[in-house]
DNA sequence: CCATTAAGAGTGT
DNA sequence: ACACTCTTAATGG
C-alpha cells in the first residue's frame, strides 16, 4: 500500500501511542484528513503525522524554500505572504485552524511560492510530500476533496485579483475588514483577530497611513469603533452596501 | 507598584 | 513617504 513504510508496523504502534491528538480523536472535522479516515490508506497515512508548535512571529513556511510537505493548522492563526519586488509583503490570506497551508508548493513547483508566519501561537500538522503524494495516487476520495479545494483557491484568488484592480482604497480596506470579520467572528464587540494596521495594509494592497486615514473616517462616520488596535464592526449592512457593486466573495 | 522604554497608532506636511 | 506626537503594552527594579 504505501511501501516505502508498510515494513515498519511496529514503529507504527509505537509512534501512535505517543502521539497525544491523533486523527481520529481531532476534533476538527473540517480538515480533508478528518473527512477521509474511512479511507484504510488515510488512517495509516496519519501515523506519520507530524507535530509542530510554532511560536507567535515565528515563520514556519520560507518563500523559495524546497517544499517538503504539507501543513495543516491544528490551532491559531497564520499569515500567508509573498515578498514584492521592494520588499512589499502581500498577505495573501489569513489561515484559521483546519485549513491547509503550503499546498501550493505541489505539481510542478519545486519551491514554495509562498512564506507563512504565525500570528499567535500555533500548532501544525505536518506531512511529508513523499508520502502525501503515494496516498494521493491510492485514495481518491480524498484527492477528490483536495480538487475542489484547489478549486474553491483558484476562485478566491481570483476574486482577490479583482479586488486588488478595481477597487479604490477605502473599498479594500472594507473589503479586508469584512474579510477578517467574517472569517475570525467578533468578541466582546472587536473583531477576533488582532492584527496591526501594517497587516491590514498588506492585504488590501495599501500603505499603513491610508488603513490608518480609512479607518479613521469610518470612525468618524460611525461605521466602526477602535480600541488601540482592535477594531469593532458596528455598522456592517452599510459597510458591505459600499462594496456591494463589487458583487464581493463570500467566504474565505 | 511605578518608572522607563519600545512598539505601534494617528496626523500633518 | 517622512517626521513627529501620542497611546499603550512590556520590562524591570
Amino acid at each position: 500500500m504505501i511501501s516505502s513504510y508498510s515494513n515498519s508496523a511496529s514503529i507504527d504502534q509505537r509512534e501512535t501511542s505517543l502521539i497525544t491528538t491523533a486523527c481520529t480523536s481531532c476534533t476538527n472535522k473540517k480538515c480533508l484528513i478528518n473527512k477521509n479516515l474511512p479511507s484504510p490508506v488515510v488512517r495509516i497515512f496519519t501515523k506519520h503525522r507530524k507535530e509542530i508548535r510554532c511560536k507567535k512571529g515565528q515563520q514556519f513556511i520560507m518563500e523559495g524554500a524546497p517544499v517538503t510537505g504539507l501543513f495543516f493548522l491544528l490551532k491559531g492563526t497564520v499569515k500567508v505572504l509573498r515578498t514584492g519586488l521592494h520588499g512589499k509583503e502581500q498577505i495573501v490570506r489569513f489561515a484559521k485552524e483546519g485549513e491547509v497551508i503550503g499546498h501550493r508548493g505541489f505539481g510542478t513547483e519545486e519551491s514554495y511560492p509562498i512564506g507563512a508566519i504565525a500570528l499567535e501561537d500555533s500548532l501544525l500538522c505536518y506531512f511529508s510530500k513523499d508520502l502525501l503524494q503515494e496516498v494521493l495516487h491510492t485514495a481518491p476520495t480524498f484527492t477528490y476533496d483536495l480538487m475542489l479545494f484547489y478549486a474553491n483557491e483558484l476562485n478566491k484568488s481570483e476574486a482577490k485579483v479583482k479586488s486588488l484592480s478595481q477597487m479604490t482604497v477605502r473599498e479594500r480596506v472594507i473589503d479586508t475588514l469584512l474579510y477578517v470579520n467574517r472569517k475570525f467572528g467578533q468578541q466582546n464587540g472587536f473583531i477576533a483577530l488582532v492584527l496591526s494596521r501594517r497587516e491590514y495594509a498588506d492585504y488590501a494592497g495599501t500603505t499603513e497611513e491610508q488603513v490608518i486615514r480609512v479607518l479613521s473616517a469610518l470612525k468618524k462616520e460611525q461605521l466602526i469603533t477602535t480600541k488601540g488596535k482592535r477594531i469593532g464592526i458596528v455598522h456592517l449592512a452599510l459597510l458591505k452596501k459600499e462594496i456591494s457593486e463589487h458583487n464581493f466573495y463570500l467566504d474565505s
